[in-house]
RNA sequence: UGGGGUGUAGCUCAAUGGCAGAGCAUCCGACUGUUAAUCGGACGGUUGGUGGUUCGAGUCCACCCGCCCCAGCCA
């Protein structure tokens, strides 16, 4: 690596000196014999101001050659300045264009369709707006290992090729030499609940797969999500674990990214509701508010998009929707002893109308009711013999959830579509770039 | 898949059924503190496609295609 070069982020610890540094013209804008680079090196932006009079001919040339996302080697002396974007801004002296660009780049400071956007993903993703959003990403990432690691969970990789088990919802397929079809990965779940009775708490992050025909603002074909799975955890212990963990992660943004939130335009007092404790609200007693507030629901429907923003605008901070009827949720879910017609589950439903970030549930470990349930539902009781031996030898009260990572940032952020949060979202008709 | 919307210059959008336009970008010129600079000029079109109605269709109708929003499924 070049140490001669300074970058951005660290021109304040060099006013007065003299610097080099290498990066890209966002901006250009020129004034007779003065001219106005705004550049960027994916640390920050920088002003550079080239005065004629004051370089050499060769220099002055080179700038009149710049064009938008040209890669340029600048010398000159840093200085602050308000009236810089960024807040320093560098007099040039010496100015080399490493690789000149085009001028048909497709992107320009000004308004563009989603559509345009998200075909130009590679240059887009060069603009400040979507640097503030992979940088929050990449805090929550690191937030997730920080808060896991330091309550000693063990991270687990699960396979991404696997055999049909797991959720009801569309599978991605492939042919997998004489084994016939493998699908990719729709969670890690049931891998993880394996690894719980091996290591105790553990939790997986990776890629899911889903071949749902869904096109809302909350669905990818291909997400990230973390999956804890606790032994000796019931569904309060679950439901404690999943509060402190929201919080752990919204409080950590808040703490460490207040530029990034700034470029984004975040109301960030709409994110102080974490520090109050998440509402736990009985599902029948969420039909009963969402029936009061007009929806037409009835006690055994799963709770639509709609209800699900109404009854967190009643709240306005995290609830979670606990004890759903069996019907409306997964096999592996554990009944509810107080209330069989229930399962011991709940969803975790962001404020501000983004809806659930969470599933999870305890996990049903008598080995009966776990058969009886796959047998009712249809499920191929063959493919999850592994899965049914855990109940056999040795079962035990476990509990888990399943945060997606892209739903989580898309509400810390105040992003409306999730497909901006990841570099190269995967959306139903969209597989490129 | 269902409901609603939309498709016009590279981009963002105008145009009572009557000559297809603007801003930005690009090019040329002016300008020593610009902030999506400003000012003057130039370049830029098979109006998504195929049929139809009409003296005349970007505009109305039918079908097809693309995209957007909402719903379902879920994280």
């Amino acid at each position: 690596m070049n140490t001669s070069t300074t970058r951005i982020a660290d021109l304040s610890h060099h006013v007065g000196a003299t610097v080099t540094v290498r990066a890209w013209v966002t901006h250009l804008r020129s004034k007779g014999k003065l001219g106005f680079a705004v550049v960027r090196d994916g640390t920050g932006v920088m002003q550079a101001v080239v005065v004629k009079a004051e370089v050499s001919e060769a220099a002055w040339e080179q700038f009149g050659q710049l064009t938008q996302e040209c890669s340029v080697l600048l010398t000159g002396d840093v200085r602050a300045d308000a009236r810089a974007p960024g807040g320093f801004e560098m007099g040039v002296k010496e100015l080399g264009i490493i690789g000149t660009s085009p001028l048909d780049y497709p992107i320009q400071p000004k308004e563009h369709g989603i559509d345009f956007l998200l075909d130009n993903r590679t240059f887009w993703l060069r603009s400040q707006r979507q640097v503030a959003i992979m940088r929050v990403r990449h805090e929550l990432e690191q937030a997730v290992h920080d808060f896991f690691y330091a309550r000693d969970f063990i991270r687990c990789d699960t396979p991404i090729l696997t055999a049909a088990i797991g959720e009801r919802a569309g599978l991605f397929s492939t042919e997998y030499f004489d084994e016939g079809t493998a699908y990719l990965a729709q969670t890690g779940q049931l891998y993880g609940e394996a690894l719980a009775a091996a290591l105790g708490r553990i939790y997986t992050f990776g890629p899911t797969f889903r071949a749902e025909k869904s096109k809302t603002r909350r669905h990818l074909t291909e997400f990230w999500m973390i999956e804890p799975e606790m032994a000796w955890y019931d569904q309060d212990d679950n439901m404690d674990l999943q509060e402190d963990f929201v919080r752990y992660l919204v409080e950590r943004v808040l703490e460490r990214r207040q530029e990034e939130l700034k470029v984004l335009e975040r109301d960030t007092s709409k994110l102080d509701c974490v520090s109050q404790r998440f509402v736990r609200l009985d599902y029948g007693d969420a039909v009963k508010l969402a029936q009061s507030k007009g929806a037409d629901i009835t006690w055994g429907d799963d709770l639509g998009a709609p209800d699900e923003a109404m009854i967190v605008d009643e709240y306005q901070r995290p609830v979670f929707v606990v004890n759903y009827p069996k019907e409306a949720k997964a096999f592996y879910m554990k009944e509810n002893p107080a209330d069989p017609r229930t399962v011991r589950c709940a969803d975790l439903l962001a404020p501000e109308g983004r809806g659930e970030i969470i599933g999870g549930s305890q996990r049903e470990d008598d080995y009966d009711k776990i058969l009886a349930r796959l047998t009712h539902e249809g499920l191929p009781v063959e493919a999850y013999g592994w899965y049914l031996d855990l109940r056999k030898y040795g079962t035990f009260t476990h509990s888990g959830f399943g945060l997606g990572l892209e739903r989580t940032i898309a509400w810390i952020c105040g992003i409306e579509h999730i497909r901006e949060v990841i570099p190269f979202p995967r959306l139903m008709g969209r597989i490129k770039p």
